[in-house]
DNA sequence: TAGATAATGATAATCATTTTCATTAATAAT
DNA sequence: ATTATTAATGAAAATGATTATCATTATCTA
């Protein structure tokens, strides 16, 4: 987990500039293990800074989705999600969702062999229809243990 | 592509109604070979039925979907799009998605390794979590050849 | 053929997200 | 430090996709 000195560099390296609700989002994600909407975010820290806009929550969801620090889940319906992205390949992982209730839950079971096949998979269609992938998301579809 | 009679049948199954507009969206999808979206079906059968409502659409493919007879995928953002699932497994297929124009690529490379892999994951996921997994996505996205 | 009710379609409502634009704040230059 | 530049912000309105309402119509059963 990462602190602000941290986003802060990289924020510099990219251009852009590091500002409270930045600093305060990033924070609340890096605390969080949700997976959360731009409209739950907004709510936990209206709180601790009532100035905070909606807009720029979703702003800054983009942005770091853009550089590649938070992940999108967009589960058929319902907002979108967010999660920070962790460095390595550790945190690699993906989700199963609750078609009733929404709920995700990660998983990170046979990372290794699924990298073996996405990396063979993804040479193999990045050449045949001249595509350059820049990403994959795998999720499983049903109903959770309070939903069933 | 199984036709009218075979459809009629498995509504019939379903306790539900065989009317027009059921008609007619199905046989708009099994002729097309797009993913297409609720308004881009009400666009193209408005000439043909200037009677059929957006809304009727949107309850249709919610139920066909429902059904299992088609395939939601929700690319990040835009509309949903919708396509007909071929009956058995020959047909299993996955996505490539271009985050910049929205262009959807079928892709049925290494599907058997996958539903090998799937199938391990679907198991002890289901278990551990006592879930209960009905579907699976995967997808991948990228910039397409003209949009790289 | 008639009755029961599922399905439809117009309209309005909702929900998530984006656009606009005037104001504010972060960084670079002095 | 002060100032100038311009990115970032937030309120409000706009957009786009989907869903709810409800009176009317069509399908199917008896
Ligand atoms: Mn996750
Ligand atoms: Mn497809
Ligand atoms: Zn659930
Ligand atoms: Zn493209």
């Amino acid at each position: 987990m990462p602190g602000r000195h941290h986003w802060q560099h990289r924020f510099r390296e990219n251009v852009s500039r590091w500002t409270l609700p930045r600093e305060i989002i990033l924070d609340l994600l890096s605390r969080s293990s949700r997976h959360m909407s731009a409209k739950e975010i907004y709510g936990a820290l209206y709180a601790l800074y009532p100035g905070l806009g909606l807009t720029t929550v979703y702003r800054t969801l983009e942005l770091l989705h853009r550089l590649g620090f938070v992940q999108k889940v967009t589960s058929g319906d319902g907002p979108g999600r967010y999660e920070l992205r962790g460095e390595g390949e550790k945190d690699h992982h993906h989700h199963l969702i609750c078609t009733k209730c929404g709920r995700i839950i990660d998983y990170r079971d046979f990372v290794q062999e699924e990298l073996d096949l996405i990396k063979k998979t993804e040479e193999t269609l990045a050449k045949k229809h001249n595509f350059l992938i820049q990403d994959h998301n795998i999720e499983f579809l049903g109903l959770c243990e309070k939903c069933r």
